[in-house]
DNA sequence: TCAATAGTGTCTTTTAGACATTATATG
DNA sequence: CATATAATGTCTAAAAGACACTATTGA
């Protein structure tokens, strides 16, 4: 922005201004349902890559910023208004080949919803267990969009390790347990629930108790205590994924020369 | 990007495309020299803002990607092409009206440098370090600017916990004690010398050893030992800055109801 | 009763923070 | 010599990981 003809002059076609460039935003809209991450697709019904799946998107309108659009692309699409408890920029892709239609830049967005009551209008939007898009056949996305999917999951997950928007998959009110399997679908990996529960329960302003208890399944088990998003944002100590070893040997010295 | 008119149609002026809007970069660039944060600032010479001090940036040209367009506006400015050690993104804005020309929406960049040998072109551009723009008076930057640089340190100081950025502050070879002092200057709070080199010597692929020592300087003191970057990108374990308590009681578990 | 889930406590290892001590330079 | 900086070691407290044990439900 705010440039202009300077010292080292334009001697393109664009001098003064830049040329003109399509900005869009998309939405990788997650929630975690029955202990598996999803994510919120569209099916495409126009060209370029009609019949693919995409993430829900939209142009940005003169006056409107990019964050409500995201919010709107997303209410658009999953039909629930108020779905995301969570919403925020996570990237922008502006590689000049990355739409056929000509120059798009996209402004990427990270919603974190809790599972949907009702699985989605149905129609041309559906949420993807993140298994179905991974592997080698499975469906293409459309345009960049795997990228920015891939992108999206991973800030996730390092968004749990330091933030409390963990909280943010869960109805309210929740137990730590449905806590916990959204810490464990969104890393993939078994943690301890005892754990677990004293590093979230050690954390203020983390939870706030709510005074009755769940009911247990059917398969029985003691009533949970229940819970509400506190105003923590960020958590005190973190709550780190256990890490495949970055590098060989741990903790060896090093040996100057 | 890629929505086309699809169920919810748009009923404006602008239906099948959004209406065009401007692209640009800017970069936060920041160094470190005597133990102070210091950011790259160019004097604006045309309106809007015109002598107002801003980020460097440059509107993105067509067919040009927008990390290439980020690094060639740092270079224009900064004189030096190859100065930043690490550039990445930092996070696009676009309200509506953050630019009195019309809508452009920039995307930031945010560059590490090392101390660069001379002071730029000292026509135009400057090297501030940040407590000459934090009092109320002090220079008020242009458009967004000041927000922006802000989210731009505040990214930089993440950064040096959990990567192994905090070297691309440093001119190879370099000794412990300059990395440790990039530390002190990016976070603003001193650093214990013996604990700070246990845990950037424990950390796998952070340093690389390189033959010769240090020269002492002027006051004497023992010749240090000197290192190159590693292949390492992440630290592990961190290096957590020192926390300003986040909330009331530290470790109080909670008493459901 | 048993099986399942919730919640608490204990032990060991790891890491962080504070700080003493030794090594090698300049003046 | 004194002073400054580098590098190593020691101690204590906090946190992580593994896991035993008790509590309360459904079947």
């Amino acid at each position: 922005m705010d440039r202009s003809g300077s010292p080292a002059a334009e001697p393109g076609s664009d001098t003064r201004h830049g040329f003109s460039t399509q900005v869009t935003v998309d939405v990788v809209a997650l929630t975690v349902r029955a202990d598996r991450l999803e994510v919120l697709l569209v099916r495409r019904d126009e060209p370029p890559h009609a019949g693919c799946w995409a993430l829900p998107g939209r142009f940005v309108r003169d006056g409107e910023d990019l964050e409500p659009a995201a919010a709107r692309a997303l209410a658009e699409k999953a039909g629930a208004p108020g779905l995301a408890a969570h919403l925020e920029q996570l990237r922008t892709y502006g590689a000049p080949e990355r739409d056929p239609r000509g120059r798009v830049v996209t402004v990427a967005y990270l919603a974190f919803a809790p599972a949907p009551p009702s699985v989605a209008g149905a129609l041309d939007a559906r949420w993807f267990g993140l298994a179905e898009l991974q592997p080698p056949g499975a469906h293409r996305l459309a345009f960049d969009h795997a990228a920015i999917l891939a992108d999206g999951v991973e800030r996730a997950r390092a968004k749990l390790e330091y933030s409390s928007l963990g909280t943010a998959f869960c109805t309210e009110p929740f137990t730590a347990a449905e806590l916990r399997r959204v810490y464990e679908a969104v890393w993939g990996v078994p943690l301890d629930p005892r754990n677990f529960w004293r590093k979230i329960s050690s954390t203020p302003g983390l939870l706030l108790a709510v005074p009755g208890r769940s009911i247990p399944g059917p398969t029985g088990g003691r009533p949970a205590a229940r819970f509400r998003r506190g105003p923590a944002t960020v958590l005190h100590p973190p709550i780190l994924r256990p890490q495949p070893d970055p590098y060989p040997p741990p903790h060896t010295p090093l040996s100057p020369a």
